[in-house]
DNA sequence: ATAGATGCAAACCCTTTGCACATTA
DNA sequence: TAATGTGCAAAGGGTTTGCATCTAT
């Protein structure tokens, strides 16, 4: 079953000096009860149904009241006029928009994002904000299916995802370090990276249950199509790292040295995702996460400088402290 | 120096049935002396300057006959408006664009690519062409020095990029497939990798010499931007490839397996951008090298067939055949 | 009472179009 | 001489705005 939005408190959001208005709230309500992308004159078709007296003009002014209170984002999809999308609870997504229905699909992809810094950085450039829109067709319009009805909402979907990755990443930690403990030849770095495994499993039954409680929501969820793409999860980071330790010769040091590098991509990727909710399970999920890696990644650091110190080499770049992401360069 | 960007013969692009007309011309030459993302007004300021008497819907007409013709496209940067680029012999590309003076500048990211065509092909979409705009301010304007002067066309870049990525890709296969050539045990498979390995010493003289030719098309050219991102160069594809050797217990059919994962990245990737420019260099140069990757690649799955044969085991999956670019699905 | 919200119609911006006239093949 | 191309002005779609009126605080 869909699950309702959930409303913003309109009294909070509406700017210091502003009155409140019945018929702005009526517009705004009537905006927040819609999915998708609607156009001004959608919107005014929808509230001339509610009260025959409401302008244009209004509309029209609501729709930029809600841009500047944070409760809708304007987006442009080529189309010469603008489109409205939720912003409450609703985190900047990419877009996929079919040219013969004219509906669109959000995502988000974590790899996507990474390379478009990659981009700005190379060419000094300071993002603050990013565009993917891919045009075609949808599945429905191509074969002619009734298109998968609406229902779970993104928050929801992100909620799913969010917890997905973070199993995946769990999963592969646990094998990473349970492996790690296997090789090490330090008595010290084997009881870290055993603590480390034993931490990563504690985490994962956790998560599991959780997960399981979140598709009681809603019971189509697990079969919804993928909101948020992360290839580190799965085939990535700590899977990669996994893979890394069963090459000829990897030593304890060399072994921290994946650990961090590991560690400090997760950290990277549910910090960045963390923020970028409100209040949702999956930000609490992300941030959560991005805490417990950041731990794992400092004793990581600790221990391999620790190492480093007792075989008397001097430490190499990748003990640097912890990245911020480079969107808020 | 800035090299002048080819002129299209507009004789030939004129579809049948239409006249030449002496003022379109004038308004295609000066659009095309421009560089940079023009809107209409723009244009037809410039146009007013050589010529008082042509009207604004006359430039609008030229306009979209030029889209049509397939000298200009057609962007939106969410101004509200739309403005004009060169499309021939200019690939489609995607936009860093400065909110602050409004320059933009372009490039290419085959990794970007790649996982918009994933996502895609998640939900089962057809994707025909997408967008991607970095927002926000470039260096320049951030820093208050001028801009580096443009110069170079993307024609030019494009060609640097693909030759130094071909370069790249050779580097790392000679390294690979002389490891490859070290480790294995079977002498047939041995002598494969050996004159693959040649193959590649032979390709990379050959590409060393061209790009130093191309560099004397443009002093300047060197110190540019990079235009085209794609990561599979240098630290992936082979280069992975090559640290995957490394690992413990990697026989002969291992090794084949990952010589095949990689020739079939850079054919893909060779083929996909060889695909999209015109008559360039940089366009023969892709050509020419998803051609002999698709050699290699052949070759080696026949190797890795011969060698299971003999062994006696059954074929894995890695040896389907050649796949196509998913954005052809 | 007074600042802010609304309705109406006009204005705006960018773009397209109908029609008479000019050019080209 | 036909068929295209052009200029002009008008119309078109989407959006914003000036102003008188209404409404919340």
């Amino acid at each position: 079953m869909a699950t309702t939005p959930t409303l913003p408190d309109l009294d909070r959001l509406r700017p210091a000096g502003t009155k409140r208005s019945s018929k702005r709230d009526l517009i705004v309500n009537v905006f927040l009860r819609q999915e998708g992308h609607l156009s001004a004159d959608d919107l005014v078709d929808l509230i001339k149904r509610e009260d025959h007296r409401i302008s244009r003009a209004t509309v029209y002014r609501t729709l930029q009241w809600m841009v500047d209170a944070g409760v809708a984002r304007k987006v442009d999809f080529g189309e010469g006029r603008f489109r409205f999308e939720h912003s409450y609870r609703h985190p900047r997504h990419f877009h996929l928009i079919c040219k013969s229905c004219n509906r669109s699909y959000e995502f988000l992809s974590s790899d996507i994002e990474s390379l478009v810094e990659e981009v700005a950085a190379a060419r000094a450039f300071t993002a603050r904000q990013s565009v993917v829109q891919i045009y075609g067709t949808c599945e429905a319009c191509r074969t002619g299916k009734p298109p998968a009805e609406e229902g779970a909402t993104s928050e929801l979907l992100f909620a799913r995802d969010a917890m997905r990755i973070a199993i995946a990443t769990e999963r592969s930690g646990l094998e990473f370090y349970a492996r790690a403990a296997r090789i090490a030849k330090d008595p010290r770095g084997r009881n870290v990276f055993q603590r480390m495994a034993e931490e990563e499993k504690h985490h994962l039954s956790t998560l599991e249950n959780r997960y399981a409680k979140l598709l009681e929501q809603d019971p189509q969820l697990e079969s919804r199509p993928t909101f948020l793409f992360f290839k580190g999860a799965a085939n990535g980071l700590f899977a990669r790292g996994a893979d890394d330790l069963r090459r000829k010769g990897v030593d304890d040091l060399e072994a921290y040295r994946i650990g961090i590098r590991c560690e400090r991509g997760s950290h990277r990727f549910f910090k960045r995702y963390g923020e970028r909710f409100e209040d949702s399970e999956g930000k609490q999920i992300f941030l959560e996460f991005a805490e417990e890696e950041r731990e794992h990644l400092e004793m990581l650091i600790r221990e391999y400088r620790a190492l480093l110190r007792r075989q008397d080499r001097h430490p190499r770049r990748t003990s640097r402290p912890v990245p911020r992401p480079a969107a808020s360069r």
